[in-house]
DNA sequence: ATACCTCCCTGTGGGC
DNA sequence: TGCCCACAGGGAGGTA
């Protein structure tokens, strides 16, 4: 699940549930989602001490601890961050439970554990943690993303989809961004011309504006990603069957009258 | 530099 | 009904 927009939305419960509270019991219940830490260096760091102002770069959220350590979420495609109760009942995917004052909890809930949770000892750590990643998709400019695009010969949906060209956008964005600026996800990105680059840039202005606000990327009648999942999907801007192939491992979905 | 492959995990849905 | 496989919105690491 978990791309840009989604990650935005854990960023902003972990702001409003956590900030300024501090964390007085971590249950780590799966050690299959801990990278890099145990259990008790997770504890000894974290426990007793307030949560930070949380921070988002690409699909990582860091959440600084006290005034040291970082908890650094990767959500993977299975994982989110929960508000709780310390009275409601477990979900059988909840892996860690980080208990608040209050009795409030925030759950890293994840059925795949295909990614999870570390731990940065300091801010330098973070800085190691985030330095393979590049600019965040919300903060680039047009001109760095326009030279993002001249500079790569591969298929441009490798390109959105590459972390460390471009921070945050995974597979339902690119495919939702490459449809909305009709471009084929085939294309080398070196090749499109200037139309199109801009085209693409604005483009994903507008879908991550949009995803931001539903912290999710809607799944609406009038976007490619509110059909995909259908029996026999049409473009919803032209009604052209949809076609459907793998790019760079993932599976990609396009219409073929209106993306060239 | 880029394209492919496998692997990491769990769950679901379809085909047989 | 049961079994097996492919696939799912993540990424890393190795190979050509």
């Amino acid at each position: 699940m978990p791309e840009l927009p989604d990650v935005e939305g854990f960023r902003e419960v972990l702001d409003s549930c956590g900030r300024g509270r501090r964390v007085r019991h971590v249950d780590v219940r799966d050690t299959g989602v801990l990278r890099g830490v145990g259990v008790r260096r997770l504890r000894r760091e974290v426990e007793g001490r307030r949560l930070g102002r949380p921070h988002r770069h690409g699909k990582l959220l860091v959440a600084p601890v006290g005034d040291g350590p970082a908890l650094v979420w990767h959500f993977g495609m299975t994982g989110e961050l929960v508000p709780a109760s310390a009275g409601d009942p477990l979900d059988r995917h909840d892996r860690v439970v980080l208990t608040l004052d209050g009795e409030r909890q925030l759950r890293y809930r994840d059925q795949r554990k295909l990614q999870g949770v570390r731990l940065a000892d300091g801010p330098g750590a973070v800085a190691r943690m985030l330095e393979g990643l590049g600019p965040d998709a919300l903060d680039i400019g047009r001109g760095e993303f326009l030279a993002l695009l001249a500079g790569r010969r591969g298929a441009v949906k490798a390109l959105l989809m590459d972390q460390s060209a471009i921070a945050g956008l995974g597979n339902l964005l690119c495919d939702e961004i490459l449809w909305r600026a009709r471009v084929a996800p085939g294309r080398p990105a070196r090749d499109l011309g200037e139309a199109e680059a801009r085209r693409m840039f604005t483009a994903m202005r507008r879908v991550l504006a949009t995803s931001c606000r539903a912290s999710r990327v809607p799944p609406r009648p009038g976007w490619l990603t509110g059909h995909r999942d259908d029996a026999d999907p049409v473009c919803p801007r032209c009604g052209t069957p949809l076609r459907s192939r793998r790019v760079s491992g993932r599976r990609t979905v396009w219409c073929p009258a209106c993306q060239h």
